[in-house]
DNA sequence: CGGACTCCCTGCCGGC
DNA sequence: TGCCGGCAGGGAGTCC
């Protein structure tokens, strides 16, 4: 499941790739993902080059003269470059064709998505409304803190909410709670502003720490079979419910919040 | 406006 | 061994 530092580690690994290549063609296999695929989608993208391979949060922004596509990877999906005579797989969806290569989209689920727009992206509806980044210096404790004020939702699903900051996913809203030592279902408008400059901090720190992990995974995705790392093993909380807490040894508690896991330490998070 | 809930989809896992 | 039901989950959309 590409949670931030995925979706990142993917741009860098298709960025040589990618930005400022010449799309020969486009093959859509499986028009069904989150929302249809644009029919007229290769004919957008021939013969047009990628000015800029951004990132907005989980969106990646394959940037051209006349417009933009949005690519979200949703729960399942992955973009790698492939050789563009190998034979796709089951739920390998689209192929955008550069050259001898191709980048190929593959998703089980189709939660993801692939957008055409020719709207300046950042002003599309589905960017336009985010919060902040969290690597960014617009991420702070002041703003968590301000932001904060008067909010009765616990403050996990405060943090996955993608108008408040985007990128913090279920996986990372619980390890950076468990590393902030915060109970998950604290109400987020009684936080502390020490635990807002703390929560930023651990938030930031447990992000890029995973991002340049999976940079060193990149050659393994990019040319051959392999997945974006993932990194399971070094997971504090999540996927560990009833194993020990590695702070204090207590089993760790496993809940559930808006019908997504929480895993917590019901001595060490309060 | 915020908050609660639904839905999209397939791979995987546990139970029998 | 094979089948089946349930679950996981990002995030837009809907409803109150």
């Amino acid at each position: 499941m590409p949670e931030l530092p995925e979706v990142e580690t993917t741009r860098q690994g298709i960025l040589p790739f990618t930005q400022g290549k010449r799309i020969s063609r486009v093959i859509v296999r499986e028009p069904r993902l989150r929302w249809p695929v644009d029919p007229d989608l290769n004919t957008h993208l021939s013969q047009n080059i990628v000015r800029q391979l951004s990132r907005r949060g989980k969106y990646l922004l394959f940037q051209f003269d006349h417009g933009c596509l949005l690519v979200h990877l949703g729960m399942s999906g992955s973009l790698r470059i492939e050789k563009a005579s190998s034979s796709p797989r089951k739920h390998d969806h689209v192929d955008i064709v550069i050259g001898q290569d191709c980048l190929r989209f593959h998703d089980p689920r189709r939660f993801g998505s692939m957008v055409w727009t020719e709207q300046p992206p950042l002003e599309h509806s589905l960017l336009a409304k985010l919060g902040p980044e969290p690597l960014s210096e617009d991420f702070t404790g002041d703003y968590l803190f301000s932001k904060s004020r008067k909010r009765s939702k616990a403050v996990k699903e405060w943090l996955m909410d993608s108008h408040m900051v985007v990128g913090v996913g279920n996986i990372y809203a619980n390890e950076s709670l468990f590393e902030a030592g915060i109970h998950p279902t604290k109400a987020a408008g009684r936080l502390s502003k020490a635990q807002c400059d703390d929560l930023a901090a651990i938030i930031k720190r447990v992000l890029q720490r995973s991002i340049t992990q999976g940079g060193t995974t990149l050659r393994d995705f990019v040319g051959g079979d392999g997945q974006p790392g993932y990194f399971k093993q070094q997971l504090l909380v999540y996927g560990r419910g009833g194993e020990a807490c590695t702070q204090c040894q207590k089993p760790l508690k496993e809940i559930r919040q808006n019908n997504r896991a929480t895993v917590y330490c019901t001595r060490c998070q309060r």
